[in-house]
DNA sequence: GAATAGATAAACACTC
DNA sequence: AGAGTGTTTATCTATT
């Protein structure tokens, strides 16, 4: 008995923990064994004016047609869904249990889970329940009123991370506005029955966010309308690190450096990301162990990145000043404010989960030009097996914190439940 | 209460 | 012309 409770905390920790370090994927066979988390009935989705030819881009291997045909063949989908599934469970099958583990004792939703219905949901609460008051579905709650929950209540992330993850599970990396419309719809059925003006705000985060780039439209996709955006890879670590805090705020207990080392850093490969899932394509998946550590700009003026400030919280508010996110142009106080809470923000923050480096020069789409970042980027590959070394290790080490975790977590929602 | 992040709405220009 | 896209500004709420 003792022994199963402390798998599953241990679990529940080292999801935290291992999203907080790296990897929003998920195996191939859990995908399938989970289907479409959205349970949007098709019906609803056809409402969706330019939702019918939504999936497909994204699901089949090479999702933005209109992308060269290089950025498919360099969409090993198979290879990395090999990678996961089988090496991994031979080498690491303390991680295979735990992965049971969470299908089992986190009401999996089945095929048709929902966000909300997702394990992890249950994992830092409800679905939202960092959000709003319309999640208070107790974890006992399943079923149908469940799956209404995960209806009604807003995921859990801001728009730029939805934005970051739609365009990080393309396979080119790349997304024109309309297919991260549909990958949100598709992953977050909240947003099928939201008032439209949704679209408007994933746009003007595209728009506004730097982290989002737009594709130079005579090397992206030039038919159509609008051109494909990507993430800025210079401010990819920030949106990682967003991202982290952003769904597990109780992993900011390893913001704090070297308490953790990054040994304890390297994740196992699957992942459920908060209501959603990401199928295990080595080549996009929200891999956050390539944090392509780098380096967000140094020159204030150009720090018009996110500043996430999530980050920013977790790292204490030390470089507020690096914040004068100005846009070029001036603008007053009150539009640099605004510009800068659109954008990551680049802190020494990274550096935790530096120590792998970047990928990106592999991982960016040959379509894509970047103007070259003054960091070198290396192209580091962790090997595997070092990979699942670590993340066993880390499984070790997460043993001996589980109970500051817990305790975290019982004092953020007594404050919630205090504050309502 | 100030600072900040994020959401939302809206106006507008541009492209197809 | 209309729809979709992209940019910008303004306002509001929540959080720290
Ligand atoms: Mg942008």
């Amino acid at each position: 008995m003792q022994v199963h409770r402390f798998k599953r905390t241990v679990s529940l920790v080292l999801v935290n923990f291992s999203v907080a370090n790296s990897i929003f994927s998920l195996s191939a066979d859990l995908f399938e064994l989970m289907g479409p988390i959205t349970g949007m009935s098709p019906d609803k989705k056809t409402e969706i004016p330019g939702m019918q030819d939504e999936r497909t881009g994204l699901r089949g291997g090479c999702g933005v047609g209109t992308l060269p045909e290089a950025e498919c063949a360099s969409s090993p989908l198979a290879t990395s869904v090999d990678r996961a599934g089988g090496t991994e469970d031979e080498e690491l099958t303390n991680l295979n249990w735990l992965h049971e583990n969470l299908l089992q004792n986190f009401t999996l939703g089945g095929p048709e889970a929902q966000p909300s219905g997702s394990p992890l949901f249950d994992i830092e609460g409800d679905y939202g329940s960092s959000q709003g008051p319309s999640s208070s579905s107790s974890s006992s709650s399943h079923g149908r009123g469940r799956e209404r929950d995960s209806l009604k209540s807003k995921p859990p992330f801001s728009f730029s991370l939805l934005i970051y993850m739609a365009i990080e599970q393309s396979p080119s990396k790349s997304l024109p506005v309309k297919e991260i419309y549909g990958w949100i719809l598709e992953h977050f059925p909240y947003f099928s029955n939201a008032p439209t003006g949704w679209k408007n705000s994933v746009r003007h985060n595209l728009s506004l966010n730097k982290c989002f780039r737009k594709v130079d439209r005579s090397l992206g996709k030039s038919n159509g309308k609008g051109s494909l955006w990507c993430v800025d890879p210079e401010y990819r670590p920030n949106l990682i690190q967003a991202l982290k805090k952003q769904h597990f705020p109780a992993a900011s207990a390893f913001c704090t450096p070297p308490a953790s080392p990054p040994s304890a850093s390297s994740p196992p490969r699957h992942l459920i990301l908060q209501g959603c899932s990401f199928k295990g394509n080595s080549d996009s998946p929200l891999d956050l162990s390539r944090p392509d550590s780098v380096l967000v700009s140094s020159d204030p003026k150009q720090d018009h990145n996110y500043s996430s400030a999530a980050l920013q919280r977790c790292s204490s508010r030390s470089s507020s000043s690096s914040f004068s996110s100005m846009d070029e142009g001036g603008c007053d106080r009150r539009q640099s404010c605004r510009a800068g809470s659109e954008g990551f923000h680049s802190d020494e923050d990274s550096d935790l989960w530096d120590e792998r480096g970047p990928h990106q020069t592999s991982r960016r789409p040959p379509a894509i030009k970047w103007p070259i970042s003054k960091k070198a980027r290396r192209e580091v590959k962790p090997e595997l097996d070092e990979e699942l070394k670590e993340a066993a290790g880390s499984l070790l080490h997460l043993a001996g914190i589980r109970s500051s975790m817990e305790g975290s977590k019982h004092t953020v929602k007594s404050t919630k439940l205090n504050r309502k």
